[in-house]
DNA sequence: GTGATTGCAAACCTTTTGCACGCCA
DNA sequence: TGGCGTGCAAAAGGTTTGCAATCAC
């Protein structure tokens, strides 16, 4: 959970750079905390448009090229979506998804009993795993009403 | 699991389309064909060879087009994936997915408590539920070793 | 006959790639 | 200084849209 100041979080950040490596840019400054504000589903356009209010400069690549190296070294997560855009989740806490068929929406949820449940073993010793998510599909309360009408 | 034959399954596939009312065009049987003969995770495109093949002049939107169709009639479901482009899953059985983030695979996999798990209550009451999965990310067994070194 | 479905083509959007320059360590 | 990171631009890939012709019912 999100307990922890901004400075503390910037400062956790920079150190997993140093760790893995990963040089320390304004760039790449500015794209965590563009991450740190939006506790939603952004995709790396929206990021790209919120990066820019402070850092009119970078490019869209960058911020591109950032979340996916963030992702590589575990910082941020790549949402699993029904396709369209690829969307970034800077919330790596354990938890869970429902996705609209209609209009998109991801919602998160919460669910102890799902954060507790146990890996196939053959998985846990064949793979590396990194994250565990149930994912329901379904219409919205807003789009349940309009599934038949198509 | 996928005891009735080809031909129960096409049955089937009719019978649904007359209830949804859906017409039954030779476009539609030849893109449920493919989709019976492919039990992996084919894009729109992959379906769009497979049916080319007996059926040279289908378009490629048709193919996409039913293929969105037949998800909105509940017939396939839509993959979740990590961005990339949409995956379709003919097999609309109660299944789960490990998602390799190096490589891409995606390997199916069954697990009765996974199928048994409850969905939670609140969402069961406003939101109209078509699917429930479990998704694992990862490294598999082939990309588990090159994972640091990027 | 009528409305759903198809084929075609263009437009749109997102992601990827290559390369030269610049900056962090 | 060396190599990683950035910005720019073009290309590639996938999806969506509009419309006229066609077909299933």
């Amino acid at each position: 959970m999100h307990i922890s100041s901004r400075q503390d979080r910037l400062h956790a950040f920079m150190e997993a750079c140093r760790r893995q490596n990963l040089k320390i840019t304004p760039q790449r400054i500015a794209v965590y905390k563009a991450l740190m504000d939006n506790t939603r589903h952004p995709s790396a356009d929206d990021v790209f448009q919120r990066v820019r209010k402070d850092f009119p400069r970078i490019s869209f690549d960058t911020v591109n090229r950032t979340l996916l190296t963030f992702t590589e070294a575990g910082l941020i997560h790549i949402l699993e979506t029904p396709g369209g855009p690829r969307r970034f989740d800077p919330d790596t806490s354990s938890h869970h998804h429902f996705h609209c068929i209609r209009c998109g929406r991801i919602i998160d949820f919460c669910h102890d009993l799902y954060d507790k449940l146990e890996l196939p073993e053959e998985m846990e010793k064949e793979f590396r795993i990194l994250k565990k998510t149930v994912v329901i599909t379904g219409y919205c309360d807003r789009c349940r009403g309009s599934e038949s009408a198509s």
